[in-house]
DNA sequence: TGTACATCAGTGAACGCGCGTTCACTGATGTAC
DNA sequence: TGTACATCAGTGAACGCGCGTTCACTGATGTAC
């Protein structure tokens, strides 16, 4: 037999490695793991970008590089493929969430002050495809069905536990790390689709939301009532 | 001639008199733009809860009270209805915000707390059809057509103008004001539609992040940083 | 290790359906005189 | 005020199109012996 790698690129930092039968039959089982995984990349980023009713499977799958039959191999229905992509955008954000903890502590950087520097900056809001996906499906999260928006609640409540322990661990509080967490995250959130909405069409109003936004959440992380003073930043 | 007179029932409190020629044919000028306002308010309720791909213009026709092909005689293209939405949808929550603001200062209330009361509420997460459009639209603003997106950011742009005025007035501030309502608007936002997003499938979570956004913010209006105390509220 | 056969991820055409849009038609409204 | 006619907001059927889904088919992979 012989074998074609395709590589389908998304953009230059986003793709994924689709190997077929050059007769397009009989793929090995890896390698059809790997192929389903090339179809829900693809959904991911049209379905962020467009909304998933905008989106139809036969384009979805030429975009991954197959053909319109092949989806039923993968996925039982298109909600099925939204499930999917719900779980896999959640388990990917988390990842990144700590991935970038981590390297702001090895570089003695405050990670809460760094993750708000990276939510609020104009690469996140311009990355819908690859950014937060909590913010990326906030608005259409209510009208998946009940399985997709329950990954979306199980991610929210994960991140929401992940960023209070980071803010109590770096700021040494025992207490209120949770309401902190939440307020904080709420307000990135906001900051993030409202500079989003706009920055299309207002590009100045854009920039004034996401800079006032930073400079006013990395303010409250030392400021805001109740909290001490960071136990391992520059301040000591 | 006869007249049929419908009134075409949103829900209890959202409602739309439809008046029509019992064959159907030959309104009056008047009763035509009177139906027109019954189609765009019967698609501002079903845009927002379903958002604008998941809804059909047979569907959309037909909960105004007219058959699907009258649409033309209103709207060049379904693009056309969604730009006509979002400038009414504009417009009536500026309304709906002016008369907020000036029934909490006939009350001797904090126009700004009253606001951020009313705006975190189980009964405005709960009322998305009615409630503010920019959160209300913020995830699908984007994907409009450019006309569309340009009242959008108008009715966003307008409506920071106004808050900062009241914090303005409120507060007998006279810098910051604008930075101030950019700040409490994002979190308001913020908050509303991460509670709204698991309302409907953890609905702990979705209380706790409201409730806590709210307690944050109404502390926030007094103790801000650089703010100074209430110029007109019982503080003083 | 070799043979026989079931499995299943592909292909690509076809299905019915609902979409946005167009059309011919209707007849009271609105206007001109 | 009355008559003649153009206007235009309705109706309801039809258009082509793309949707999600199904289907028959293919043949290497994977398994049983």
């Amino acid at each position: 037999m012989s074998m074609v790698i395709d590589i389908v690129f998304f953009d230059e930092s986003y793709w994924v490695v689709v190997g077929r039968r050059e007769d397009g039959v009989g793929v090995s089982r890896q390698q059809a793991v790997e192929n389903r995984r090339a179809i829900v990349a693809a959904a991911e980023k049209l379905f962020r970008e467009r909304g998933v009713n905008a989106v139809g499977l036969a384009e979805l799958m030429k975009t991954a590089g197959f053909t319109q039959g092949g989806f039923y191999n993968h996925f039982k229905s298109k909600d099925a493929l939204v499930t999917a992509v719900m779980e896999k955008a959640m388990d990917e954000g988390g990842a990144a969430f700590v991935s970038l903890i981590e390297s702001a502590r090895s570089a003695d950087a405050d990670p809460v002050k760094q993750n708000i520097q990276w939510y609020l900056s104009p690469e996140h809001r311009a990355n819908i495809e690859a950014g937060c996906p909590l913010s990326g499906f906030v608005g259409d999260a209510r009208r998946f069905d009940d399985v997709a928006r329950g990954s979306y609640a199980e991610g929210l409540a994960a991140n929401l536990g992940r960023f209070a322990k980071i803010i109590e661990e770096t700021e040494g509080i025992s207490e209120g790390s949770r309401r902190k967490a939440i307020t904080l995250f709420s307000q990135m959130v906001g900051t993030l689709l409202l500079s989003r909405a706009v920055a299309g069409v207002d590009p100045t109003l854009a920039d004034e939301i996401l800079d006032e936004g930073r400079r006013h959440l990395l303010a409250a992380v030392d400021t805001q009532p109740g909290i001490e003073p960071p136990a391992r930043s520059r301040r000591r």
